[in-house]
DNA sequence: TGCAGTAGCGCAAACGGTTGCGCAGAGGAG
DNA sequence: CTCCTCTGCGCAACCGTTTGCGCTACTGCA
């Protein structure tokens, strides 16, 4: 059923139709009712891609995983795509997803979306939102690095410090000292550095052989946590980036008889589901990708309704969760 | 840039640009050099919302979750997502999400998508399925149960009993012939019933009072598991049917101090991440959600080649993934 | 009654591609 | 040389909407 034949059927032209399908124009009620009664028992819906021709948008957003394939990120894609998903439907829009980098591309220059949100995982890089910019198809993109400055394109970064200062204050609160962190690779990391910076700010210190670069999945950890331990003046207290190293380190401790909390402390980062499962439920740091993909999307929004916009830098603070794995060290 | 434009640079016609993008007509291999050429030069990508408006298909899939919110669903919706997607784009096809049954009632029909996968939780419900391939727009569903017969709507289901089947056999194999069962709320759940078949097989009754309806959290699975080992004559060995249900039997086993496995054999359903962080990690049944979403989009592929086949039901099998959790039953 | 203003609606041209059909010219056969 | 076939390409209609502009008829006022 084309709105042709509607209208013909109805005894008006297209124009008229399409005028009340979209409350503009003026009509007179009485054949606004005869239209929408009309419609209503055909079930009419207008074509959606002739739509798109004429008015040149399409109402869709390509949410984009730039190669986060880790399981770290697996939680954090169900999260984040539920929170993009969920702003976009409130304001009309539909949700496209892909992975690839070309396809984006392709998608963007065919004209097949109106935004673009893009999660990336490593540092920022400015030329692909850039890119899609220049096109006049607004672009923000989610990550751990502010990107400014640059017309058509929004950005949101987790506010990583704001956790490893709260992990770092209830640790001291506790009555550690002797504190132990398990890394990621970077020895930039935002979350190290905040984590040192805050005990300092305490009066305590970081020691630097406390500081291990463990790796990514729970056997990294294990290792790390083991090397950790067995060390005579070993930390009474460990903040471990990701749950995942957390969740090696809670079997390394076990492995070694050592008690967690009441022997020893554990930290974790990222809130997967495995935290509160673990025994005892591990106190981590949350990561709000919902609020992070709302957040983006609302962006987005405003980068639609004014094009050329240059926002500014949003960020979404992780904060502290506290569960079972800390208490205070044994004397 | 539209091919319009584009063609008039050239010296050709709108037509014979088309045609040579398409491979399709007959063009001296001259002008399809200079075509070619020029197209790759200005970096020209056909507006795909005119293309769809002519053609009249969209080269876009959606995939629907039908309220699927709860934890479990989470793994399973990040799997089934990329083994979709995966599948969509070596086909050539996107992906389209969406959450809400009357959005995709109005994508169907406003002709936004080719093909639907429908994701469902719950018991089969034909209707959906039924009306949208009734307005020719094929459809397959992924569930618990199959569903045949309706020209343009395929279906693929997990194969629970499978691995309840494995699981049976392994725990028998070990020496286990007191066995409980912690399920959820359905009594006629597949899981429960190819699981007490497959041990009646082996010649080992489920006591009917070893099995417990436990329920879908944690703190259920503590409950019941904490009721089932506070029997004089508690089971050896006990098949959770979720891991949610394992991770809180585990706890409760801890908390009275009994081990696992050595003590007792414990195995959960669904390999969720936090099967393999468990201690001791969790022997388990794998539900292979991205071969389930694979196979439900080569079904729609084909749907979308062939209109109005009615294709047989197709089964993902689960499979029985071994850790540490199962040992033989101390003497 | 004449006239301005406005309410209500339709005409037709877009939007940017695809495609059936037809036509010119080249080449081959008779 | 004529006729036929086939190659290579363009014409123009069409896909289903939206929308600027213009037309009619009605209302209110002088």
């Amino acid at each position: 059923m084309t709105i042709k034949e509607l209208a013909r059927e109805i005894g008006v032209s297209p124009t008229t139709v399409s005028r009340v399908m979209h409350g503009r124009g003026r009509i007179s009620s009485a054949t606004r009712q005869k239209v929408l009664e009309r419609v209503r028992e055909v079930g009419y819906t207008p074509n959606v891609n002739a739509q798109r021709l004429t008015v040149g948008r399409t109402h869709l957003v390509a949410l984009d995983f730039g190669g986060w394939h880790d399981f770290l990120a697996d939680m954090f894609f169900v999260e984040l795509t539920r929170g993009v998903q969920d702003a976009l439907e409130a304001h009309g829009y539909g949700l496209l997803l892909n992975e690839a980098n070309d396809v984006l591309r392709r998608w963007v220059k065919s004209r097949a979306v109106d935004g673009v949100i893009l999660a990336v995982g490593g540092p920022p890089d400015a030329r692909v939102p850039r890119d899609i910019a220049s096109t006049g198809t607004p672009c923000v993109v989610i990550g751990h690095h502010p990107l400014e400055g640059i017309p058509g394109v929004g950005s949101v970064v987790v506010g990583l410090r704001n956790g490893a200062q709260e992990v770092a204050r209830k640790l001291v609160a506790c009555g550690h000292r002797r504190i132990g962190f398990l890394g990621n690779q970077e020895p930039q990391d935002a979350v190290l550095l905040a984590f040192r910076e805050e005990l300092k700010a305490l009066g305590v210190a970081l020691c630097a052989e406390l500081v291990i670069p463990g790796g990514r999945n729970p056997a990294d950890g294990e290792r790390a946590m083991r090397e950790l331990l067995m060390r005579p003046d070993r930390p009474t207290a460990v903040f471990a980036r990701t749950d995942a190293l957390a969740a090696g380190a809670l079997r390394a401790a076990r492995r070694l008889g050592i008690s967690v909390p009441t022997e020893l402390s554990l930290v974790g980062h990222d809130d997967v589901p495995f935290a509160e499962l673990a025994e005892p439920p591990l106190t981590t740091v949350r990561v709000n990708c919902i609020e992070l993909g709302k957040v983006a999307t609302e962006i987005l929004i405003s980068l639609l309704q004014q094009p050329g916009l240059c926002p500014a830098a949003q960020v979404v603070q992780t904060a502290l969760v506290e569960r079972e794995s800390v208490a205070p060290p044994k004397q």
